[in-house]
DNA sequence: TTTATTATTCGATATTTTCGAAGTAAATTG
DNA sequence: CAATTTACTTCGAAAATATCGAATAATAAA
């Protein structure tokens, strides 16, 4: 016996439960010669008889008894995890990592195309830094990571950027702010409350330059690493703040502001960061059709 | 997933701890197509990926680590088992009872044929009452019975009574007593110091049978359930016994003793019994020719 | 006895597994 | 950055294996 045949252990095991071939038939949905047979293979294959045949039936020799007592062990553990691959059902998972400086709003609408389709797919998100998310992706523990940065080339980790699209940056703030700024504007931003992103962002990083270049000083109130965060307070009249214009609708319902103007010449990008140079995932594929798509209206 | 397929899930395993298709093969002795195939059925019948494709390695998914834990257990189970049954080798043993009264010289004259041939089985050998012997064959708990009464054909026990052969019963007694005894046998028995087996047994009831039909009257020194118990007694001048004339030359040698004459017309048979009506395992079949052609001499 | 049940043997047939050939994609190399 | 190597996949055809139908044998039950 080069290896054990579960095949055949099977058989072997069914008719030690049963107690006959002939019962044993019923449960297999085979035919007496078959197990018959098979039997006398896997006895052959062993080396020692398992059933010592007695009259018209059949019973177990001391062999045939140790073997059966690690075939119920072995059954045992084979149904239980054909039960487990049952309740778990056909999953497809797909598990995203989610920059902390990305719009929740924004996340959603490139995610949104995974779980309203055809074959959807049960999504698990995660939020972080991208150093934690990227390595996480290195470790096969994310499928994908939606950043507005991409990841430096020179990257020690193995990934590839797809970019998906990119839209402009406009300022929006309470109707009774809007107001006041949106005459002039953008020179009207001048000493101007305003609540940007952290430092650490990319759109901070392009504010910033464009505030510079349109010589432009605002009267920064606040500082937020989370850009719902953001909206919050500016819903709450703390000052204008920076949003994608991909989403200038849902921000004026949601957070009952008012568009002021667009950053000009500046734009936010996204991306989805794979292990995979070349999308494949249909799942991602769909995604990323979808975000250029709406990304480039 | 009608019933989990031991041979997917065993290459699925090995994949998994190789870490590789194409290390697996080598331990597999398969090609990779073939792996990679199979693999696919696998996961398809499952209905879950087991592997991530990552570059041009895999990387086991969430399904996939769990089933390789079942796997690992079954496996471990698999191969212990294989192991045992290695160690084990073709022991093709046969287990045989022996009633009390039975000759030691007898049986193993009888069973030398299983232990001294081209397909040698390993001898475990039984001794004591014909019911618990027969109640014991009725369990598979032996083999045959060897004996010298057949079984009551209306017994509760299915089994079947296999005539061996028969041998003639013949005095024998230390020289001393012999030289006395050999003259004008068998009258001379008269009142002769004699060795006897128990009520109980076959010969007993013969030789009771011959002493009164030759109007005989022993005087009967001793009564012995054990036959080779008789001899010892024999040997050491306690008075004449009977024993199969078949082992004459045996008893003579080894127990220092003399014939004397032989009881005509009765004759010990022995049997072999077992719960097959037609003799098939090889073993019995060769012992029951070599018993035929031994106690018709 | 006859009939029913159980297991086995022997081809013929189905099914499953395996492999060769060719292709894709990713890592490595010059 | 094109060429090469490595690793996996796809698609048939071929090989190995399992299954079954028909016939047989033996035992148990009626």
């Amino acid at each position: 016996m080069v290896q054990l045949n579960f095949n055949h252990l099977r058989y072997f095991w069914t008719v030690a439960k049963e107690g006959s071939i002939a019962r044993a038939c019923e449960v297999l949905h085979l035919t007496p010669q078959t197990i018959s047979g098979q039997l006398k293979v896997f006895e052959e294959s062993i080396g020692n008889a398992l059933f010592q045949r007695s009259g018209r039936g059949l019973v177990l020799t001391d062999t045939g008894r140790l073997v059966k007592q690690y075939a119920d062990e072995i059954f045992a553990l084979g149904g239980e995890l054909s039960q487990q691959l049952r309740d778990a059902g056909p999953v497809n998972s797909f598990t995203v990592g989610l920059v902390d400086s990305i719009p929740k709003l924004i996340a959603y609408q490139l995610l949104e195309p995974l779980i309203t389709s055809a074959d959807p797919v049960k999504l698990v998100c995660h939020e972080g830094k991208i150093d934690q998310l990227s390595s996480d992706l290195a470790l096969h523990k994310l499928d994908m990571v939606l950043t507005d940065t991409p990841l430096p080339a020179g990257h020690a980790i193995k990934a590839y950027n797809h970019h998906l699209g990119s839209t402009q940056v406009g300022f929006y703030a309470h109707r009774r702010i809007a107001r006041k700024y949106s005459a002039k504007f953008p020179a009207s931003l001048e000493g101007a409350p305003m609540l940007l992103p952290v430092q650490a962002s990319a759109m901070r990083r392009d504010l910033d330059d464009w505030f510079l270049r349109n010589s432009i000083q605002p009267k920064i109130t606040g500082e937020f690493a989370d850009s719902a965060l953001i909206k919050a307070f500016g819903e709450a009249g703390a000052g204008i703040f920076p949003a994608p214009a991909a989403i200038s609708e849902h921000i004026e319902q949601t957070y009952h502001c008012r568009f002021i103007g667009n950053a000009d010449g500046i734009s936010e990008s996204y991306y989805a960061v794979s292990v995979e140079r070349k999308l494949k995932n249909p799942s991602v594929v769909r995604m990323n059709e979808a975000a250029h798509e709406w990304l480039s209206s």
